[in-house]
DNA sequence: CCGTGATACCTCGAAGGTTGATGCAATCGA
DNA sequence: TCGATTGCATCAACCTTCGAGGTATCACGG
């Protein structure tokens, strides 16, 4: 089987896209391969999960799209980062590293 | 109110309660006491997640269920972790740093 | 010419976990 | 005696992910 996927958890997605767009715009199918190239195939972006993500961030006004030909002359949907969607990066990131931070100290068994 | 809490992501619960119990048996409260005290607040354990995350992890087999009195005195139910337990702990581990390192390389921007 | 695979978008219901509220009950200190 | 803590539990609302399905264009090889 390949190496075993799982699933993301919930609201991780959303921040990784943001990552992503934080470098610049691209597509939402872009975007998938991206995030899948980068981590080695150990995040897999489901479509099904993707696009709502993609309109979910929209609509929250993080994200701003507009209709341009892709690198293959075809029309695509490109997304990029609001500066709101930049600061709420920051606060999932910051969010993010708290939650490993307290993760690693757990199975370190520390107190 | 203490600093800004965040939600835990999906499925992140279950993982933190077995490493837990992989040190001692605990009963519920106390589990949620110890997480939280060993994140440094930085997770916050509901008891309407607590609860019926015990129950979907017993109804598992990977824990066993025992009332006992508490250093209280009082009745509790106690949970242990077993062998089946242990060994979804080590892949859930597993699965964690896999996205953990995903997650890092992602916003090293790297490729 | 046709089938296949890649690109690129989208929607939908099912499944599942978290939240916050609410409830009960025993105990302990003030 | 009253409030806080301990300790268990349930519930509806909410949200996200998943997997399947749908549409369409384009390039390629047979």
């Amino acid at each position: 089987m390949p190496p075993s996927r799982f699933p993301i958890p919930q609201g991780t997605l959303d921040m990784l896209i943001l990552q992503i767009l934080s470098l610049e715009p691209l597509h939402g199918y872009a975007i998938a391969q991206r995030i899948e190239l980068i981590s080695k195939h150990a995040v897999q972006v489901n479509q099904g999960s993707l696009y709502p993500a993609l309109h979910r961030l929209e609509q929250k006004r993080w994200l701003q799209a507009e209709w341009r030909p892709s690198d293959t002359g075809r029309e695509a949907k490109f997304y990029a980062l609001t500066r709101a969607g930049r600061k709420q990066l920051a606060i999932e990131k910051e969010s993010w590293e708290r939650l490993a931070g307290a993760v690693r100290l757990i199975f370190e068994g520390g107190d």
